[in-house]
DNA sequence: GCATACGATCTGCTTATGCGTACGATATGT
DNA sequence: ACATATCGTACGCATAAGCAGATCGTATGC
C-alpha cells in the first residue's frame, strides 16, 4: 500500500542499487576464477564477435582505450585471447578468444548466471520475463 | 529470434549500461537545477524521513560518511537542509529538509521523473509495470 | 615520395572514491 | 569522577577513472 511520501524511488536510484548488489555478487565469483571484472567484460565482448580494433572494443564496453591495454596484455599473456596484427592493415590488432579463453568465459559465466538465477527466483514468473525483456530493451544504446 | 552465441547479456552488464544511461540523462537536469548528484540523493533520502544521524544517512545512501560532510555543508549553506544538534544527544545532528529544500527536491524530481517516463514509454504497458515491480523488489537490500 | 591520418601504446594530470586515523565534544556505565 | 564509547569532522593515503598529449609504426591520398 502506498501512502503519500512513500512512492517508489527514482529509477536511477533503484538501478544503481541493483547494480551494486550484482557487482557485490559477482566479485567473489570472478575472484574464484582468477579474473578481473574488466577481463570478464572483455571476454564477454569478444565471445562470438571478434573485434577488429582495440578502440572499437573499448568503445563497445565503455572503457578507456588506454586503460584497456594492460587488461589485454594480461589476457594475452594468460593465453585467453589472441591479438595479432591484421594482415590487411598492420596498424590494427585483431582480437579474438582462444579456445582456453572461450572455456574460461563459459565457466565464469555459468557461475554468474547461476547467481543471477538465484536472485531472479524471488520474482513472480511473469514479472521475471517482463523484467528481462524491458531491461534488455532499456539497456540498448538506441 | 535467438541464435547460438546471441543470448542475452549478463544481468550485470545490462543493469550497468542502463545505469550509465540514466546518469547521463540526469546529469543535465541536475546541472540545470544547480545541484549535484550527491546533493540530490541526500535530498531524496531526507524527504519524508528525517534522519537522526549523519552516519545513518551515509549508510542509507551508500556514501562515505566523511565525504558526505561537504555536501551537507553546502546544502545547509544554501538553506535546503537543516542540521541542528539533537537536544537529547548533542553529539548527533538532526537532519531535515527546509521548505526550500522540499520545493527544490520536488522540482528536480519532477524533471527527472519526466525523463524517466520518456524512457519507459518505449516499453509495452505490461512489461513496464512488471519491470518496475521487479526492479523495486530486486533493488531492496534484503 | 611526401604530407597527412590513424591505430596502439605510454605518460602524466586531474578528479572521485574508499578507507584508516586522529581529535574534540558529548554520553554513559561504574 | 573517571574510563570508555560514539558522533561529527578533518586529514592523509591509495586506488581507479576520465582525459589529453606525445610517440611510433603503418596506410592512404596526392
Amino acid at each position: 500500500m502506498r501512502v503519500p511520501g512513500d512512492e517508489r524511488a527514482d529509477l536511477g536510484a533503484m538501478v544503481m542499487r541493483l547494480g551494486r548488489r550484482l557487482i557485490a555478487m559477482e566479485e567473489p565469483i570472478l575472484a574464484r576464477h582468477g579474473i578481473s571484472m574488466w577481463a570478464y567484460i572483455v571476454l564477454s565482448a569478444l565471445r562470438g564477435r571478434p573485434t577488429r580494433t582495440q578502440a572499437a572494443l573499448a568503445a563497445a564496453i565503455n572503457a578507456d582505450k588506454t586503460r584497456l591495454i594492460p587488461v589485454l596484455d594480461d589476457l594475452q599473456r594468460r593465453g585467453l585471447i589472441e591479438r595479432e596484427p591484421d594482415p590487411a592493415d598492420r596498424r590494427v590488432r585483431l582480437l579474438s578468444l582462444t579456445p582456453a579463453g572461450r572455456d574460461r568465459h563459459r565457466d565464469v559465466r555459468a557461475d554468474i548466471r547461476a547467481a543471477e538465477e538465484a536472485l531472479l527466483a524471488d520474482l513472480a514468473k511473469e514479472d521475471r520475463a517482463a523484467f528481462l525483456t524491458a531491461l534488455e530493451a532499456l539497456s540498448q544504446v538506441g
